[in-house]
DNA sequence: AATTACTCTATCAAATAAATAGACTATTAT
DNA sequence: ATAATAGTCTATTTATTTGATAGAGTAATT
């Protein structure tokens, strides 16, 4: 499961989303209308904006907006962020692979079925943008 | 990510299935052969058995079975026992599912995305077994 | 009756997740 | 300038989950 924390960004993204080209957002807006505690929010859109996903500005009419065009950034490299690992295993993480101590990945029965459950997950989290977190209606 | 709870009972289930038909194996050998610290194993197995996937034996020649053919039994099904949840988010969850609070379903953003990514993911998991976790060579 | 091996309960420490508080800094507007 | 605004940074706190351990109890076999 993801956690709340990556929810609560995910949440924040789609917002975000909706409000691109509109300029800065504050962080209370935000927090109010996607019902997240606003200090633990604050933490969440700092680390997208160190990871280069939003931009901010300070002072009056400030507030966050998305770096570059909602449809740019997928879901994959933002649960990245806020999540860490995709995958199911340490062993078939792309981005944070750790070799397994005790098995041999060439005969571990888990190892391809977990390399192809990441895949079908990829297909999708990397071709879903911030851009479908909008909400509809 | 999976825990490493789960991890150790995957490792546990493979085990069993290269042993099935052999009888009751015991607790240790397979702690021994998995490197699965002993007093966790027991726990995991215990609550393999309370599902119905796993038998045991008591007294001298006991030990733990597989309760079935190990094609029989889904990775799916044996992840959700140990791990819970497969999905990503709770109000996509099909065997621990939550409403959302603060969303409405129809119109979320995220749902869809998330549907999609749950049934992708099962669909893989619930065609492996655990025949698919002993390990080759 | 003794040994074996699973069962059950309890507990504990470490790590992670979730949330909160407050001082600090940059920007804008007056 | 200076006051108000709004993000930044550091620290702390609490709750939950994870991972692991200990020991008494119970069932089965020899």
């Amino acid at each position: 499961m993801l956690s709340k924390k990556t929810q609560y960004g995910l949440k924040a993204l789609g917002y975000l989303a909706s409000k691109y080209g509109e300029g800065p957002v504050l962080i209370s807006e935000i927090a109010k209308n996607k019902k997240i505690p606003i200090k633990f929010l604050e933490s969440i859109l700092l680390q997208l904006k160190n990871k280069g996903i939003l931009e901010s500005k300070k002072g009056k009419g400030g507030g966050y907006f998305l770096a570059q065009s909602p449809k740019k950034t997928t879901l994959a490299v933002a649960i990245r962020i806020v999540d860490g690992p995709i995958a199911m295993i340490p062993c078939v993480s792309k981005n944070f692979y750790e070799k397994c101590k005790e098995c041999n990945e060439a005969t571990c029965g888990l190892y391809k079925t977990m390399i192809w459950t990441r895949d079908a997950t990829l297909k999708i989290l990397e071709k879903k943008t911030i851009y479908d977190l909008i909400d509809e209606g």
